[in-house]
DNA sequence: AACAAACTAGACTGTCTAGTTTATTTTGTT
DNA sequence: AACAAAATAAACTAGACAGTCTAGTTTGTT
């Protein structure tokens, strides 16, 4: 019988959390694999014995990113309330969606949507489609219990969380330095759920 | 009296279109300046002639194409009828941000807005603050002329238009292979304008 | 203890890049 | 025609990079 040992498991864990780490700050083209392995505290043969190539680290990478990435918890609490969850709904999804981690991940899918549309997809399922379907439950809900007469749930889901992200998300995403407030974000998230309580009131 | 002898006007614009086409499909990072001469035509150092650097080659290049994607007009017809113009404006509007070209330029200001913040900042005003602030300026003559009722028409106008993203354009974004048909985009705009109206009805 | 695989450090190859230099040709202006 | 700036082509510098290789060390398993 042959000799085995394994390879190190928090090695390769340097490894990822180094590349995520890079890749979003840098992107692909201008991370590279010596800078990896140094970050990673690794040699670089280690960086090539656990993952073949740039490519594999960079696939790999982004899918443990986006594991970790599996946050928005839509805990349905009582539903009498519609404002009240899907503003707390809006609150965590802005948040979320603005946080420095989730945004880096998300800029270098869809920048690298064309060189690894394999990797930008399986973001896409991971994150948005995930999340819109969630909701899509959630609105289900809120129509199955006659709070709000919603015909099409997923229709209702995407206009919700798009229309969430207002004018936060684009300074976000452009890095914008001057940004709205936390106040006027709050306005506008409040605004925004008695508008879509307004579209989708029973009756 | 020195001897002048002005720049060749035709080569510059050569130069830009090379640069934009190819930092647009490629990335700053993956685009050569040898490639960009080749593609322009034009000796490498006539690129270094015109502009100083590559950082300054990819600024002037996006400049020169945000002017040039100046599009959506909103001339605006008679109000009366603000499900069909609104309509025709979320059409116009997913049309224009779906394209190859503006998806390109978003992406790649998007992704170096961290290297070049002016780059990216010059964008958001020239594309999605110009469309926010000219359909402000429709929900403002809606309200007016008491055909809808919108208190705050800026909302109203980053409601609208962020709505009406919808599907397509995260599918857009993330160049995922099965796309939802045009139906179904239509559908779910007649849909939205539908809801918007119903949301900021008179009364 | 013996073995084999994991790991390290660093040199190495071949390719690519931004930007410079140089020598030559073209071209508009006076 | 004379001039000077613009343009070209190609060689060059200096450095970075992916990926391989080598020679030696550590470490878990049998």
């Amino acid at each position: 019988m042959v000799n085995k040992r394994s390879k190190n498991e928090a090695k390769r864990q340097q490894i990822l959390d180094a590349a995520i780490s890079l890749f979003t700050e840098q992107g692909y083209a201008a991370t590279s694999m010596d800078h990896i392995a140094k970050n990673a505290d690794v040699s670089k043969q280690t960086v090539y014995s656990h993952f073949g190539s740039k490519d594999e680290l960079f696939s790999a990478s982004i899918e443990y990113k986006c594991e970790s990435l599996q946050i928005l918890d839509l805990s349905l609490h009582n539903l009498s309330d519609p404002q009240a969850i899907l503003f707390t709904l809006a609150k965590n999804f802005t948040e979320f969606i603005t946080s420095k981690e989730a945004c880096a991940v998300h800029k270098i899918c869809v920048f690298e949507s064309t060189t690894y549309p394999q990797v930008s997809e399986m973001f896409y399922k991971a994150g948005p489609l995930r999340v819109t379907n969630e909701v899509t439950l959630l609105m289900e809900k809120l129509h199955e219990q006659k709070i709000l007469n919603i015909e099409n749930p997923k229709y209702a889901a995407l206009q919700f969380l798009n229309m969430m992200k207002g004018e936060l998300w684009m300074q976000t995403e452009f890095n914008i330095k001057e940004r709205i407030s936390p106040e006027e974000v709050e306005k506008f998230l409040r605004d925004s759920v008695a508008f879509f309580v307004r579209g989708y009131a029973i009756k």
